[in-house]
Parts: C-alpha cells; structure tokens; sequence
DNA sequence: CGGTATCCTCGATGATACTG
DNA sequence: CAGTATCATCGAGGATACCG
C-alpha cells in the first residue's frame, strides 16, 4: 500500500538517491570537483567520518559515484559522478537557483 | 561550524524546504493540482495524518504553500502554492526527467 | 589519508484515538 | 472533512576511538 505509491510516484527514484541530511550537498561538492575524501570532508564542515563515509558507500551502490583508489603514499580516494550521477546537473543546478533566489 | 557551511552550502536554502521523507512528494502532487487535504491524503497513500499535516503547517511557515478554507459543510481546505513555491518546480521536473529517465 | 567499529542520541515518522 | 493529541518506534546521524 506504502510501497505502491512511493514506488508510483514520478520522482520517488531521485527522492530514494538525494534524501538525507548531507546527500545533496555531497552531491554538489561532487560536482564542484571536489573529488577527494579529504577534500569532501574539509567542505562539508561538521558531517562525521561516519555519515560521510555511509553517505559515499550508497551512493557507490545506487551508481551515482564511482570510487578510485590511488596508491600514493598515504593513499588518496577520489570520487567522480558516473553519467547517472552527472545526470543530477540539471536537478542540483535547479537547486542552487531556487537557493540564490531565496536564501 | 556546521552552522557555517550548511548555510554557506548554495543549495542548502532548497534543501531546508524539500528534506524530508515525504516533502517533495507532497510538493509535486500540490504541483499536479492535488490541493485538497483529502486529496493528498489519498494520493500519498501510507503518509499518516499528522506527517501531513505537520508538513503542510512547516510548507505554509516557509511560504511555500498558502492554506485557504471553504466553509462549506462539511469545511474543505486547499493548499496552493506561493509564487516561492511555484519557483520549485524546476528543481519538480528536474527531479521527475531524472527518475523517468533511471527508475 | 581514508576510512571502520561502537555506542548513543534525537527527531522524523507511524499508529491510534478523538474532535469541531 | 481536516485535522489535533499522545505515545511509541526506528534509523539517520553524531562522538569517539582505533586501524592499514
């Protein structure tokens, strides 16, 4: 009964994707270039290793981002959008203009 | 700290309004000309009345939604949205191209 | 550097009964 | 019809310590 019409609804799949409290900020970061871990975790000030880390790892799961290990030395993590993920532009892009209009 | 980038962050502003597990659903069925309360009701079917109706109440503090009742018996109440509101539905479509395009 | 492992808190949501 | 009031739950997220 639930699932019926959440899984209806026509924008339920990017609901599923961008909800949570830093998933789309993650996600514009992302698209910002900034790629690395170290990089994400600086920007979005206050999110816990934790919450970063899951936050990544679904996202990697739902084919939103990819991961790429570089064995330099300490190693670094970088995170790209896959095309499903760079499909988001126009959504996040909608977002930083509704904000700009009225924050 | 946090304070500082989440307020920072340029797509926050839109974020604060739509987070939320049922929010932007609710938003597009508003948006799809489903005003009335009981119509929301039973297009969202699984959402409880007090999730509705508590995110209605938060949508109308926003300004995003405005509340307008019919004394007619029994009283019937519509939400509309704002021109703030209305400026959603960008980030709406956005939203459902993606899900059309990877659900 | 880029995480994982634990434990804990808290707020969003659900279920239900009731009301003008 | 359109909610409000109460109580209960559940999981996302935070704090912290530790690791390869």
């Amino acid at each position: 009964m639930e699932k019926y019409t959440l899984e209806d609804c026509p924008i339920q799949p990017v609901v599923n994707v961008i909800s949570g409290k830093w998933t789309s900020l993650i996600l514009w970061e992302i698209s910002q270039s900034h790629n690395h871990y170290g990089d994400l975790k600086r920007q979005l000030e206050g999110i816990s290793t934790r919450t970063l880390a899951t936050r990544l790892k679904t996202l990697e799961k739902q084919g939103i981002l990819d991961r790429n290990v570089f064995p330099t030395n300490p190693p670094t993590v970088e995170y790209v959008l896959t095309k499903k993920g760079m499909d988001l532009a126009p959504v996040l892009y909608a977002m930083r203009d509704w904000s700009e209009k009225y924050n």
